[in-house]
DNA sequence: GTCTTCATGTAACGTGTTACATGATTGA
DNA sequence: TCAATCATGTAACACGTTACATGAAGAC
């Protein structure tokens, strides 16, 4: 369960309303734990409820009106308590794999072109994530935050790079099928 | 969704009861989609309705009694026109490049053994992926099924090397920070 | 005035998770 | 006969997804 932790992150590192969150985890934070605005709207109102973040005052709450959050100490204390629990990586589930899984036993239909769309997709992420590095981790920021955020985008950047070399593979392997597979 | 395709795809390697499925799913079909027990049994019921699969006869079914499935024409065809069906690759959500990218506003703290934890765990699937490998595909086996079937497999290697080299960088970057964070 | 966009939500539902319940079979 | 294990479930709930609703502000 992370997702009140990805929101008390995105709030630390600067306050902002509903929809401004929406926007940084559509760009940013939902990199690497996506999530929609319902449920962005949903978590902020049991994150206010419990105490560990706040409205901030001067607008009148209503409908149609922008409330911005900020974290509460209790809030910032619960983010660090988060940080240092330990927790299992979570089994993968990949429905693109277990497509060729099925695919070994009712044959592989139009495959190639699958394979062929999500190279591109993968490609366009990582065309994305580097020009996130190039933007905003120019060489020189060194404090320990940027390192880490650097570390995190990185992360991203590796993944698909796994990805663009096994798809390249697979392709090749489908292309190769017996009854051929595009 | 996708535990239904699983399933199916499950039930036509080989006919099985829902505790043995789970048992595959826990060596096999579940390196890639992760499912228990509960849900399958679940999932076995809402098939059986809708006639896509069925109990071989025999036995009583009773509470307790083994009971297992095979496949029907229509799950077969309904198989066929998933592996088919186009969809976009589900976006990430991984609880440690969130905590890492937490870490970066309120500290560290233990990382580095969490790290260092995750490092040993890839390292076991890893080894058991290889094991597989060496088990199920020793050199000659090519036919079709099978080397769909190696390809997905290559799949979660190549994921399990690209968490070790990236956990490896990590590692060094968390315990070169200033602080240190082990 | 009306249309679009910004902004905050509600409702309904499906999947996944956790805890527990029940019956059959086997071995000590 | 007792405990453990095999085997199949039920129940409750949390989380995620999809579709829709409502109000305010600015553009035209």
């Amino acid at each position: 369960m992370s997702l009140p932790h990805a929101i008390l992150t995105a709030l630390m590192e600067k306050p902002s309303s509903g929809l401004e969150l929406t926007r940084r985890f559509d760009k940013s934070i939902g990199y690497f734990w996506s999530s929609t605005h319902q449920q962005i709207y949903r978590e902020l109102g049991r994150l206010e409820e419990a105490g560990l973040i706040r409205a901030l005052p001067s607008e009148v709450p209503v409908r149609g009106q922008k409330k911005e959050y900020e974290v509460l100490p209790d809030g910032s204390a619960e983010l660090a308590r988060w940080v240092d629990e330990s927790q299992d990586p979570k089994p993968v589930r990949d429905a693109l794999l277990l497509r060729i899984r099925a695919a070994a036993v009712v044959g592989p239909q139009g495959l190639g072109s699958e394979l062929r769309r999500h190279l591109e997709l993968h490609r366009a992420q990582l065309a994305t994530y580097e020009a996130i590095e190039a933007k905003d981790f120019p060489a020189g920021r060194d404090a320990d935050a940027d390192r880490l955020r650097r570390l995190v985008l990185r992360g991203g950047i590796a993944l698909e790079g796994f990805w663009l070399s096994w798809l390249e593979e697979a392709l090749a392997e489908v292309e190769a099928l017996s009854g051929d597979g595009a």
